[in-house]
RNA sequence: GGCACGGUAGCCAAGUGGUAAGGCCGAAGUCUGCAAAACUUCUAUGCGUCGGUUCAAUUCCGACCCGUGCCUCCA
């Protein structure tokens, strides 16, 4: 079975295409430039790809998902000098701290996961021959800048006409031009090189042009090409990137290569945190550790973020984490129904779920299955798999729940979501309520329930919940 | 000004030319001494407004109202 994706270049859903010859399927993503913690935006692009990963492997696709991280540009640079340290151990800190947040979502490791400043000298010959080809120019102020008026494609994905970008009479673009502008041909030419300037400090690299440090674009131009060839089976990012960032990778390569650069572009729509833009003087810039925080494990957020349509903005609020989290609870009941039904304990649950079988046959969830690989409708499929638990006949058969269990272990695979993760935090009981509880215990043991009741009354005025249990109780905060 | 997207129950969110998936919340019930959990059942004559096409429109077309994103910081 096919998976098919909207295409933004093309304005259509289209279905991704196998690689000839049992080739492997290029999939190239722009990750994270490391200045900082990721917040849940970021992640529900990241999220996104790895839920199409998944896919691409249950589907046969045999993908090579390659994630770059970028570990040079203004922020990176400016941060690391206010914080006295060299960009390198900058970057690393919090290269470390995104791959910690990628592993609590869930995220599958990406094949290659290049770094900028390790491709220098890619970039550099990339911009070599971009000068070769007439297509890219040194500026007054010894930077190399494309010139976007010789690539006529320009503008091509984004839909974007480049004489009308930088002249619209109203709207509200603010005037974020840098100081270097004005060395430029063209307002909208972009930097391939920039030159060392003070402010740089030790961060610079030897090039033919002098010293400096690639642009902001020209790294995914090389490293992709470098890992996938000339021509990628497909290459995703947040809908920000589509224009200039797509664009300007797109005109580096196509530039020189004369090829297609990616068949497929996948563009992640932004969420919207409590209805309203993230920005950090809203000061809803939540991290994975903030939302942590609240009590809410990382499986909740990806649920969340997996519970709207990758192409619809999502709003990301507490109701709906709420929301997830109860939803995933349900998931998480109406396995344990079934491995008691299976006569399976959870470590082989535990086992299924980390690696199961892809199935033959998606049994009752077919529909859960078919919309996930009909451009990444998630919530529908979230919507035909509590359909299919629903109407879920013979829940006491041991071999229909075994079954059962095979299958949803795979859907949950694919969607990339983890039960009972939900931390087990083992509190220091106070001996004071061991001692109630314990009396409770007794006192509803020998059925004097208003004695019993007394004690729950008084645990409970103390902070603390009893859950009675068949044959105990547990204590909770 | 250009391009794109959206307005579906209290909240979130799919979907379809033939009469509204699912989740959350809420309510009722079963079961437990109580509580919690679990399980069962219920919850939009309605899909922004007004027109049009059609045997039939929430779904197509047009106009309008409201909201959002992008137009060189951004996932």
């Amino acid at each position: 079975m096919g998976i098919s994706l909207y295409d933004t270049l093309s304005r259509t859903v289209k279905e991704l295409e196998r690689g000839e010859n049992g080739k492997c399927f290029g999939m190239y993503c722009c990750g994270p430039t490391v200045y900082g913690p990721a917040h849940i935006g970021n992640f529900r692009t990241f999220v996104v790809q790895d839920l199409l990963r998944r896919l691409l492997e249950f589907a046969g696709y045999n993908p090579l998902h390659v994630r770059n991280i970028t570990d040079v540009d203004d922020k990176t640079i400016r941060q690391s000098q206010a914080e006295g340290i060299s960009l390198k151990a900058f970057t690393e800190k919090w290269t470390e701290r995104f791959h910690a947040d990628c592993k609590a979502l869930n995220l599958l490791d990406p094949h290659q996961e290049p770094r900028a400043t390790a491709h220098i000298q890619q970039q550099i010959d990339l911009i070599s021959n971009l000068i070769k080809k007439g297509f890219a120019y040194k500026g007054n102020d010894g930077s190399v800048y494309f010139r976007v008026s010789a690539f006529k494609d320009y503008g091509r994905l984004s839909h974007l006409d480049p004489s009308e970008v930088n002249v619209q009479g109203v709207g509200s673009r603010k005037e974020t031009q840098s100081a270097d502008e004005y060395e430029r041909d063209a307002i909208t030419d972009f930097a391939l090189w920039k030159a060392r300037k003070e402010e740089d400090g030790e961060n610079f690299w030897k090039s033919p042009w002098g010293e400096g440090r690639p642009g902001w674009h020209i790294e995914c131009s090389a490293m992709s090409m470098q890992y996938l060839g000339e021509t990628m089976d497909l290459h995703a990012g947040g809908i920000d990137l589509c224009f200039p960032h797509h664009e300007n990778e797109i005109a580096q390569a196509e530039a020189v290569t004369n090829k297609v650069f990616a068949k497929h572009w996948l563009h992640i729509v932004h969420l919207m945190v409590e209805g309203r833009k993230m920005s950090k003087s809203l000061g809803n810039l939540y991290t994975l550790k903030d939302i942590e925080e609240k009590g809410f494990s990382p499986m909740v957020s990806r649920y969340l973020l997996l519970s709207a349509h990758y192409r619809q903005p999502l709003n990301f609020t507490f109701d709906g984490l709420h929301a997830a989290q109860s939803a995933l609870g349900r998931i998480e009941s109406f396995v344990s129904n079934l491995l008691t039904a299976a006569d399976w304990s959870n470590e082989k649950w535990t086992q299924l779920a980390a690696s199961p079988q892809i199935p033959e046959e998606w049994s009752i969830f077919g529909k859960a299955w078919d919309f996930l690989v009909d451009d990444l409708n998630t919530p529908a499929s979230l919507g035909a798999l509590f359909t299919a638990m629903n109407n879920c006949p013979g829940t006491t058969d041991q071999g229909n729940a075994r079954n059962i269990l095979k299958v949803l272990a795979a859907v949950l695979f694919a969607f990339g979501l983890r039960l009972f993760t939900e931390k087990k935090i083992i509190l220091e009981i106070p001996q004071k309520i061991r001692d109630l509880a314990e009396m409770r215990w007794q006192a509803k043991l020998s059925k004097d329930f208003a004695l019993a009741d007394t004690y729950r009354k008084q645990i409970a005025a103390l902070g603390w919940e009893i859950l009675d249990r068949k044959d105990g109780y547990d204590l909770k905060q």
